[in-house]
DNA sequence: ATTATCTATAGATCTATAGATAATGC
DNA sequence: ATTATCTATAGATCTATAGATAATGC
C-alpha cells in the first residue's frame, strides 16, 4: 500500500511489463482507459467499440483491461458522470450565493455547463442519447442528471419572471431550457470551429429569453 | 409484375410460406421491417440490434432480410431521412406562399417539425446522433438535413430582425434555433405524457425568442 | 418458371476467464 | 510474495452467402 497507483517516478514498474512498450503517458491505467474509451466511444460508438481496441488504445492486451475495470460499462458510466458533476458543483456553488442577481446566476450555469460539455476533447454530451443508458446500470448518473435539472429549475423560478409560473409551467420551461443546453451538443458538432466561449455566451443569452427573463 | 408486393386481397402469396404464421400485419415486407428496426434501434441501440431480431420482428428469418435490404445500414438511412423530408417539403411550401407573415412562418415551420419529431410512434430524431451516422454511406440523409437547416436558415433572415443580421450572427442564431428543435427529442423523451401539440407550440415560441423576433 | 421464403453454415468476430510469466519488494 | 501484465481459449454471438423448398402462375 502507500504509493498504489503511484510509481510515476523512474520507469521502474512492478509487475510483468507491457507488451506494446510505448513513451509512458504519465497517467494511471484507469485513466489511460477511460481517455481510450471517451475517443472510441465519441468516434465509432459505443456498441461499435470492442473491448479489444480500447484496451490496445490505452496501450495493453484485452485481457488486462478487466484488471482494472468491470467491462465496457463501467467506463461509459464514469464517463457519463464526469460530464455532469463540474455543472453540478458549480450549480450548488452558484444557488448558495445570493450575492448574485438570480437572472445573473442562471446566465452563469448555462454558459458553464455549456463550456463543459463543449469545451472537452471528446463530445461526450453525445452519448447521452445511447439506449443502452437507459438501462438501471446507469441510475447513478440518471441521478446526478436529474439533480442538475433541479438545479436548473431552481434557478429559473428564483427570477423575477420565474416566480410567478404555475408548476407545469415551470416545469415546461425546465424542459426547454435544459434541452437547450444539452441540444447545443448537436450544434456545436455542427460547427467546431466556432470559439467554445462565444457560443456558450450565446446560449445563456437564450436561455434567457427561453426562460421569460 | 403488375401487382408487384400487392396480393392485400386474399391470403394467397407466391413462395415459400414463412415459417413462423402471424396474423398478417396488412405492411408489405419492407415496411414490417422498417417499423421492427424502428422499434428496435431505438429501444436497444443500433449497433445493439442484430439483424436477426429485425427479420424476427418482422415476422421472417434472418436470412430472408437480404431479399429486401442490402443490410442493417439500409434501414437506418430509410429511418432517418424519414425524419426530415416531410418537415423539408413543409418548410418549402411555407417559403414559397408569401401570404404568410415572416414571423408566422418560422412559427410554424418549428411547430412542424417538433410534431413530425416528436409525434411518430419512435422516438427516431435519437438516431441523429449516432457516431455511425456520420459516415459516407449517409450523406444522403446529411444533404436533406442540410437543407432543412438552409430552409430555417431562410425563414430567420426573412424576419424583421433577421434581416439585420451580419452573416455570422445569423449563422449562430440558425444554429441555435436548429439546436433547440432537435433538442427537444431529449426533453420529450424525459416527459413523454405532456400533449405533443403544447409542446411544439411552446417550442416554436421559444424559437422565436432565440431567433431574436 | 418464378418467387419468397427456408435451413444450414463458414468465417469473423467479441467477452470473460484460466493460468503462466516477468517484473519488484522483502 | 505480490503484482501487473501476458497468452490462450471456450463459448457465444453475428453477418452474409449457398443451396433447398414450397407456394403460385402459365
Amino acid at each position: 500500500m502507500g504509493t498504489t497507483g503511484g510509481a510515476a517516478e523512474s520507469g521502474r514498474r512492478v509487475g510483468r511489463p507491457r507488451a506494446a512498450r510505448r513513451p509512458e503517458s504519465g497517467l494511471a491505467p484507469r485513466a489511460e482507459l477511460l481517455v481510450a474509451a471517451a475517443e472510441l466511444f465519441t468516434t465509432l460508438g459505443y456498441a461499435a467499440t470492442s473491448t479489444r481496441a480500447v484496451a490496445e488504445r490505452a496501450g495493453m492486451r484485452q485481457a488486462s483491461m478487466y484488471h482494472y475495470v468491470s467491462g465496457k460499462e463501467e467506463l461509459l458510466a464514469e464517463l457519463l458522470e464526469s460530464t455532469v458533476t463540474p455543472s453540478l458543483a458549480y450549480a450548488r456553488e452558484l444557488l448558495a450565493d445570493d450575492t448574485v442577481e438570480p437572472e445573473r446566476r442562471l446566465w452563469e450555469l448555462c454558459r458553464a455547463d455549456v463550456e463543459v460539455l463543449c469545451g472537452g476533447p471528446y463530445n461526450l454530451g453525445g452519448l447521452y442519447l445511447l439506449p443502452e443508458v437507459r438501462t438501471e446500470r446507469f441510475a447513478g448518473f440518471h441521478a446526478v442528471r436529474a439533480e442538475l435539472k433541479d438545479a436548473y429549475r431552481q434557478s429559473i423560478a428564483a427570477t423575477v419572471a420565474g416566480g410567478a409560473l404555475a408548476k407545469t409551467e415551470l416545469d415546461l420551461r425546465t424542459d426547454l431550457v435544459f434541452g437547450l443546453i444539452e441540444g447545443v451538443i448537436l450544434v456545436h458538432r455542427s460547427d467546431p470551429e466556432r470559439p467554445v466561449s462565444v457560443f456558450a455566451e450565446a446560449t445563456a443569452d437564450a436561455a434567457l429569453r427561453i426562460a421569460g427573463v
